[in-house]
DNA sequence: CCTGCTTGATTAATCGTTCAAGCAAGGGGG
DNA sequence: CCCCCTTGCTTGAACGATTAATCAAGCAGG
């Protein structure tokens, strides 16, 4: 391997000074400079990453830390990231919390072993990551206090309660796939909230709250609106199994736009995260932490946007529908 | 932060004696490791992984490099391969190569020149990446000689069309997404090797293949077996608006067993790559490498295990079906 | 009693880079 | 003419670990 040693007797000069040429720092004359970026060039010198950590105790890698990365929304959130961090000659060391808590804890710990600058964190749901030694950005759990950025998912709830209010339903289920999830809580709290006064909703959770739904859309109820894509998936098949159409008798949406929700049928309605932005400003608030000089968009939260498709319509029937001014 | 020297001082002995100590190499007497062991976990000691790999040139870190992470399929990978290096010692950098075979170049430079000691990559489709000067796995491209580890996938595609063989269907379907792709070629191979003498079956590619698959279908095919779960999802819809149910009027299997074949609608029958196995043998080809030890599982491939759920049946009239032994 | 081996520790060099401090030379102001 | 400032480069000491070489002491065998 070549180092600046070499560099430096190849023309004469201290490592000092070509040091300092490749990274701008001391003075050295602009001749001297271009000289030794031409020999460095030359040679395919390449910094060494680690005597720079050990001199600098900056290693230029962020961990990152993510629960379960099974659920099809985080990698994208990993990938948009990782281009984030390579804009900034940052690498990415990742570690996946596992469904436990305890599992975070001990990611953040072996990542934190490793010398990472800074640590990007979405929480395991329900939980708090114990505060480490490196600046951290926490990601997507917009109520919680500690929270550096997220989207803005009551918003988005109420995007898509109003959208389902506008075109006249009126008895609605709220369906959510786990309670602790302060994610899934924000989003339901912004469904209600954005309902209109003449409309009745049920809330329901869970595996069972799914069984629940279908009997509620017997029962008279016109829209189903869930907190994950995934969850309207399985809800799609149980109202298949029970001869319900969508979105003849029922309306359905989602929520994250997941890779499937176009292809799905009927293609559904859901609502997306600006994933790019949401990354971009975890590492920009990251790096502004760790350089000391705190970023003025912490805690704020980034708009989702509606997207409709086809899982959708008023009521079928006028005796169910909303009178609508 | 607490150093050797730290220790050293402590204890009044030399830091030479502490690195042996801690690392078991020297000659140490018991009762001084004792000590040194005891003093150091009492001061929460963490070996400066900086100094470490500028010594010895060994980072303890891994470079992975997977063709664009919203496949759901690569996440799983991911997270197995995070915890088998993990359970070594090891850390993982990702960087993904975003759809060109330019990108996965740049991104295996990158991570070279941050010093892993070895890189994994899940090439892109239809690329081998060029030679790197540390050791390399690749991942799940079966019949490219320069393969490390893959599923079975010729033998996954002969399960399924066994399968469908088996339950008598005689006229078939089978679609692919991107022949460019390795996977997705040696899938089909493997299908078509395992169809009967009686049967008959037509090849269709990409976007139009999925016009082309309905088509047959109403000119009498009674089974359509994609090269992947996304493809069956997209097929599946098109189906239903062409009013052809499934598996009634024609059976449908996928490949990947992907997050949402379970819960889809008939849940869909399918494929599996067994995800830990390889990751394991990945990290185990690799870590072998490194040490200078090639293992004797290199090249081998990775069983398939054929996942059955309602999305095939035997056809439902007598004249369409195989006469079956 | 001397020699040679083993044990348990030390010394000192080294990895590649950064950085504060120092130094020589040239130029300008008084 | 002397002094001081600036410019351009060098010196040398870190950073924290590893490791070959060395050494002192104890012990056994001849």
């Amino acid at each position: 391997m070549v180092s600046i040693k070499k560099i430096a007797r190849d023309i004469g000069v201290s490592t000092a000074t070509v040091s300092n040429a490749l990274t701008g720092k001391g003075r050295v004359s602009e001749a001297m400079v271009a000289r030794i970026r031409a020999r460095a060039e030359e040679l395919g010198y390449r910094p060494s990453v680690a005597a720079r950590a050990l001199k600098t105790g900056q290693t230029g890698i962020l961990g990152l830390v993510m629960p379960d990365l099974t659920n099809p929304l985080f990698p994208r959130i990993a990938q948009t990231l990782s281009l984030a961090a390579e804009t900034r000659q940052l690498g990415i060391l990742i570690a996946d919390s596992r469904g436990s808590a305890d599992e975070q804890g001990e990611a953040l710990r072996r990542l934190v072993g490793r010398g990472v600058d800074g640590l990007l964190v979405v929480p395991q749901k329900g939980t708090t990551p114990d505060p480490m030694p490196v600046p951290m950005a926490i990601i997507n759990t917009a109520s919680d206090p500690t929270n550096s950025v997220s989207a803005d998912h009551a918003g988005g709830g109420a995007l898509i309660a109003r959208h389902i209010a506008d075109i006249g339903h009126r008895k609605v289920v709220i369906l959510g796939g786990d309670r602790v999830s302060e994610v899934q809580r924000d989003r339901i709290a912004g469904m209600t909230r954005a309902l209109r006064d003449d409309m009745g909703h049920r809330v329901c959770w869970g595996e069972v709250g799914v069984a629940q739904a279908v009997a509620e859309v017997q029962a008279g109820a016109t829209a189903i609106m869930t907190t994950s894509d995934l969850i309207a998936l399985q809800v799609r098949s149980e109202l298949m199994r029970a001869q319900i159409s969508v979105p003849g008798q029922v309306s359905l949406t989602g929520f994250d736009d997941m890779s499937f929700a176009p292809i799905m049928h009927p293609a559904l309605t859901t609502v997306a995260q600006d994933v790019d932005e949401i990354a971009h400003r975890a590492i920009e608030i990251l790096t502004a932490r760790i350089a000391g000089t705190p970023s003025d968009r912490e805690g704020q939260t980034v708009p989702m946007r509606l997207v409709l498709r086809q899982s959708t319509s008023i009521p079928t029937h006028p005796a169910q529908r909303r009178s609508i001014p």
